[in-house]
DNA sequence: CAATTATTTAACGTATACATTAAAATATTC
DNA sequence: GAATATTTTAATGTATACGTTAAATAATTG
């Protein structure tokens, strides 16, 4: 059995090509392509990438917009908020969910590597560190609540925010209280608390939030 | 000016139409078709029957099975309680949210004869009538939330269980303690009381679910 | 010259031909 | 005769030609 990738559909290709330019920010918020300029930078003709911008809309990446090409989307603090809203509301859901599923410490175990991973990041002063931990954290929160729904709603909006959150990494103080509230957390659902999990998840993701928005509103980020 | 309808592309045609369809259970849960069945039934090509499938399948109402054709979703119970969780979450978020709004009762005006109707529709054992007045109570409550990315997952989930909700209208008691909720959030709402919209709201989905989910399963009703 | 109308352009929307490939059917081998 | 290999089939995936139409440009008119 070979190691090679396996050939996928161009369609495919292209939402998977798309989306990595868009978070490359080679596609930047708010610009406009034209489906024939896109298909030629991808090497494949327009229908796969027709089928691609129509799945990348349903995702809130880009918006189709007839003969003006299609527009990456860019969020105003006001989407952000609205996102940061439903994210809060659904992964404090899923802690609670989690919480109750009554997990083994060894279920658990994802959930605890990457709060120690977190916390050397901290130490290690290494920020990109600490935001691929957290990823996981709250990836593995996610698919612990059981919900796959939620799971790829979460998913959805982390990705339209991804760019904010990558500006703000470097923007914003080393997150020790955050770490302070995932171990909490880590000990919620650990116990079965619920209730905890939830309210220690929601107050973290709304003040997640607020800095997220103050931080962009500082720095005169209208549109990301 | 005319009145006649607006000629839309062939592809929104088909979205709109094979929504209808799945609706209708013309095409129903779990059936198969293949593209070329759909657009000679539709009376256009494949290319725009396949532009159609793909949004329906990012709005869950079918899933596309490469030479199988697509395959129109089949929920299961778990599927239902999935999608209810977070149905309840979202909506119990935007009551919360209306209620911070500090509406006026002119601004409610749509949410108070929503009820109004629901109560008449109750009195008059009009089970259909109660079931519209509910939907336009439930739209009118997320609106006023003010959240559009809640307004689109509500309303793609609410598609989803639209036949089992309609399957279930006929097998449910009279709705009487859930006219109570209804009139007990929307004076909530207009009190501002943004914890209290939120658990009754909270409360109100939850035993909707459950009565729900202990129809089909009594019913034998395995994917609907 | 401003406003309107006509023309042109270019991008999208659609149909269609064809390439690709998974699945089915058939043939072959042991 | 079961297992495997081959061929065939049929549905999808893709490219492309072309029709359609919104937007841009040019022409006309008062």
């Amino acid at each position: 059995m070979s190691v090679e990738a396996k050939s996928k559909s161009h369609s495919i290709r292209a939402v998977d090509a798309l989306r990595a330019l868009i978070f490359a920010g080679e596609l930047p918020p708010g610009s406009d392509h034209l489906e024939s300029e896109l298909a030629e930078k991808l090497g494949m003709s327009r229908t796969p990438v027709r089928e691609a911008t129509l799945v990348l809309e349903s995702q809130g990446l880009l918006e189709v917009r007839p003969r003006k090409g299609v527009r990456i989307s860019a969020l105003s603090a006001d989407d952000m908020r609205e996102i940061y809203e439903v994210l809060t509301e659904l992964e404090s859901l899923a802690a609670s969910l989690a919480a109750e599923a009554h997990y083994s410490e060894q279920d658990l175990s994802r959930l605890k590597s990457a709060t120690l991973e977190m916390e050397a990041s901290v130490e290690a002063d290494d920020r990109e560190g600490w935001a691929s931990a957290d990823a996981a954290f709250h990836d593995e929160l996610v698919r612990l609540g059981g919900n796959r729904r939620i799971q790829t709603i979460v998913s959805n909006f982390n990705d339209q925010v991804r760019r904010a959150r990558a500006m703000t990494l470097h923007m914003r103080p080393m997150p020790r209280k955050s770490n302070e509230d995932h171990r909490a957390l880590y000990e919620a659902i650990a116990r079965g608390d619920a209730k905890a999990a939830r309210e220690i998840h929601w107050r973290h993701r709304t003040e997640a939030k607020d800095m997220l928005i103050n931080l962009l509103n500082q720095h005169g980020l209208r549109r990301v």
